[in-house]
DNA sequence: GTCTATAGCGAGATAGAC
DNA sequence: GTCTATCTCGCTATAGAC
């Protein structure tokens, strides 16, 4: 906001940013106190306005950061031609998996922003447009006229591609109480489930 | 709260109820307005506190009901005997995508409580123990052994399901946006998936 | 850029009449 | 049971010194 990473990071902006991330992602953007972020951040709270002027531009400041790690990267990998169906699957739930391991503020984050402000779903998809990029289409197309996979819609097959990625992360929580797994055993369910949620869904479309 | 459905019911804890459920559904807790909820249900703030005493406590009575009309049915469903897997699978996804149809509120609501709340998860799922029955884990041993199916946890097996149920319905207005849908289709794509998503998990464990 | 002190308001909760 | 009026407090946001 301030620094355009131009001037000297004195680490203040990032320092708030990652607080910010962890706030609003534990206590959704009416539940986080400017005194938590600014506490977590080490800082006082005026502070917190002279960055970023005020809770709103603070909060999407971080829901921006969170659209652009999500949807972009996931877009690029989905259009890519040269990758065969199952293998674009693979890496598409690979590399879904290991983003939101990393960043565990997004999926609620979007989720929840949505939810409450639909509008803003609107907005955001209506002039982008694609979602299902043709190459994908295509490809999906094309495996079905050649008999390698059953006949599924394409936006069906994403809505449980992103399902199956989205949801045990979502529900971090509700998973490690329900089935007794402690941090480091939920951790490694998450990173085998890179292959068991990939293989879930290649065995339920391919055709043998 | 105060009726318990013996004395005449004058419709005003069930209007509060009703109300609650729908803003909290899409304010969150921290969110919601007991104004919002008062003229939702067509009566004052004071009178909110007459019947639940606080914010806290009609958000618990809400929560509570989502809880009930959540977990048990679904327990009870997968622990019934006399039932083959597979049908079980066909009757566990109509059933909770139809309750979550009707009851729009019960996703996020629980969601949303338990990522803010780690603590009520812990308490409830511990003390009642078993999420997995012993029925089912069964079943799904003696089908791999009868070699119907492929090798797969039965806890992963769940996650699996409840993720391809849930998760639409958790999104919904993103589902909406991204793929162009009014509530009508929307409403038809969910009826849908009670087929597709049933038959999507059952190809996928099925041994040809 | 960073702090302390405080203004100002919104929202939960209560008092008390009917 | 239901209402209007009001208390009280916590929180965002700003003023202003350093």
């Amino acid at each position: 906001m301030v620094n355009k990473s131009k001037t000297i990071d004195t680490g203040t902006e990032t320092k708030i940013l990652r607080a910010a991330k962890e706030i609003f992602h534990v206590y959704g953007f009416q539940g986080a106190r400017m005194q938590q972020i600014a506490d977590k951040a080490g800082i006082n709270k005026a502070l917190l306005h002279y960055y970023f002027r005020d809770k709103k531009k603070l909060f999407n400041a971080v829901f921006t950061d969170a659209i652009n790690k999500f949807f972009p990267p996931l877009l690029e990998l989905v259009s890519e031609k040269n990758v065969s169906l199952f293998d674009k699957i693979r890496k598409f739930v690979d590399y879904q998996i290991q983003m939101l391991k990393d960043n565990t503020y997004i999926a609620s984050f979007i989720v929840n922003e949505f939810n409450q402000n639909p509008d803003k779903a609107v907005k955001l998809f209506s002039h982008e447009g694609k979602y299902l990029p043709k190459v994908f289409i295509d490809q999906v197309t094309d495996a079905k006229k050649k008999g390698l996979i059953i006949d599924i819609e394409p936006f069906e097959l994403i809505i449980n591609i992103v399902s199956l990625n989205v949801f045990p992360i979502l529900n971090k929580q509700i998973m490690k109480s329900m089935f007794s797994m402690s941090e480091n055993k939920y951790n490694k369910f998450l990173d085998s489930r890179k292959k068991t949620a990939a293989e879930f869904i290649i065995r339920s479309i391919r055709k043998k």
